[in-house]
DNA sequence: CTGAAAGCGCTTACAG
DNA sequence: CTGAAAGCGCTTACAG
């Protein structure tokens, strides 16, 4: 009976109770009503009990549209989401966006995307200028992003997954140079002898500090570079398969690939041309997406934590928001699962 | 020097300037900004071109939070994304979600995203309740879906991205039971003679749509079919390592798998067991992501355009809103791709 | 064709 | 501690 009652009262209110619906059938004002909500103002404990219970009675949810307007906020968080198409294949960025919606949800905000291009923000520059949200996160950077620019010129608070040197840019990342050095290095450790690099656009901040990474492990191993073991750029299928068939003409032992989409060509490129894996060649990439782990032999490959790149992307954001002064920047943690591509 | 000039109005026009500043500096009302903006009511022609020009010179963006309260709209549509685990690795919602983000774009919308499961829709509950958006996307649908119940039950305008019995609901698919029944006849015309069909979670109606395309393309080539060739509910990989070992011990000559996570199962433990595609056996999936592309053998897969899907549900949706009263299903057409894994 | 005014559903100084 | 009133930035009957 209880039940009908309530299920009855939530369905009017979608779309309909107002704060002076409950204030009338309290004998309030709507400002009571309204300080009793948010707790801001002095106001009797007893009083709050009564608006309190009348709100869950009538499951009223105040009007977020309405309360954005008086106080110059949306209470809603931008994403900006790789439209590009290197990135369509890769659920990284779906992962993220799981993990600020939730961090969002819990602290009353939501989350609304918008698709940027490497060359082509309209969709962001018109969502800010709409002022439909309060902040936004950027998902990955380049070298001169435009995105970034433009943001920090409006003023409007954001974060970025990513690493930049410019540090007044408020950062949430894997530490992908490290990641990378380590990797390496456990392989040389491992006796492993000529390691190639086949890395995805330079012009993504992401591949050049894997590069990096793997110069470092190379130097700080005592191993002077061969740059003919370095392919970088390979951002279409076509240059993965000629950087393959480069690096099988020499004495390499094993190809370390940026990421997963590259890596499933090179693996079907080596079984095309007989290469069994780890056997003739050892292979190695970064992600670690299911088709890695499925893979057989399974990929070895570092995997990173999409959803709380996401959370702590959306905690800080919001945090900024809300006059946190924080601007340092957050690194998270890494997985290196060594796996038989590599044993 | 022009261009300058227009780089500082925009930068000052963030979050600044009203419909009653571009009216003062032109000595009118802001009743009539209002109307020349929106085209609404009587209005002259010069008046209309005056009012441009100026929003036009800076840059106004009119503030649609309050443009939505005056008019009882958000101008935010929502998409439900599927958070559920079987899901999180198909790049499918993200590509959806970028066709819908592109046509809301071009419709004047904005999209807010909330995350679904299975059994948990609080999340979706929370954004219609809060009246953050006009209307929502659902991007998959299961037998007994809470979330089609719910939005039923609240009246808010939806659309289904997906098949369902029920035609009181707007959908938007691919055929997938034709799909895959002319994906099964094709092998049958091809002389292949036991067809076993892995699918997933049976609770998906997608799943369910998939397999119903086997049965008829048996039952419509005169094939009686073998239950035993039929493995539904393969959701964990444990079930598929099952389904492909009793796959093994049977007559069979094409393996067809629901969708691309359990198509990369099933080529692992085959080549883990030693048998050759397609010289053993063949295999043939569902999506069509990249890795099926890259595998080597390349797998036969049916291809959806899954951002076609996103943007004609977006315009659809929008068309709800704005008192469109077509309520037809729309269906969308699939490929079949036959490649080298079926050959 | 245009303007003054009321309203959308909240918040928050300002009085009391 | 509480209320009346003004305001957030738009829209839209109602007059003229």
């Amino acid at each position: 009976m209880k039940q009908m009652n309530e299920e009855n009262s939530s369905i009017l209110s979608t779309g309909k109770l107002t704060i002076a619906d409950i204030a009338e059938e309290l004998g309030v004002s709507k400002s009571t009503v309204s300080r009793a909500i948010s707790g801001k103002g002095r106001i009797g404990k007893e009083t709050v009990q009564r608006v309190m219970e009348c709100i869950e009675k009538h499951n009223f949810k105040p009007n977020s549209i309405a309360k954005g307007l008086a106080d110059s906020r949306t209470y809603n968080i931008g994403v900006a989401f790789p439209a590009d198409t290197d990135f369509i294949n890769t659920p990284f960025f779906q992962i993220c966006l799981l993990g600020v919606c939730e961090v969002a949800a819990a602290l009353d905000y939501d989350v609304v995307v918008t698709t940027v291009k490497e060359t082509d923000i309209n969709l962001l520059k018109r969502l800010v200028e709409h002022r439909k949200v309060d902040g936004v996160i950027l998902t990955r950077n380049f070298t001169n992003d435009i995105a970034i620019s433009y943001l920090k010129k409006t003023g409007i608070p954001y974060v970025l997954i990513g690493s930049s040197d410019d540090d007044t840019i408020v950062q949430i990342d894997n530490n992908n140079v490290e990641a990378c050095e380590k990797l390496i290095s456990l392989l040389i450790a491992d006796d492993v002898k000529g390691i190639a690099l086949i890395a995805g656009d330079r012009k993504h901040m992401v591949n050049r500090h894997r590069c990096e990474g793997y110069y470092n492990a190379l130097k700080n191993n005592g191993i002077t570079l061969e740059p003919d073991l370095v392919f970088s750029d390979c951002s279409s299928s076509v240059f993965v398969e000629q950087a393959v068939r480069n690096i099988l003409k020499r004495k390499v032992e094993c190809i370390v690939c940026t990421d997963d989409v590259i890596c499933g060509k090179v693996l079907s490129i080596l079984r095309e041309e007989g290469y069994t894996v780890p056997g003739d060649i050892k292979v190695a990439s970064f992600y670690d997406s299911i088709y890695m782990q499925t893979n057989n032999p399974p990929i070895t490959a570092i995997g990173f934590n999409a959803e709380e790149l996401g959370t702590i992307a959306g905690k800080r954001l919001i945090g900024l928001i809300e006059g946190d002064t924080n601007r340092s920047k957050t690194v998270l943690d890494y997985e290196i699962h060594l796996r038989r591509s590599t044993k």
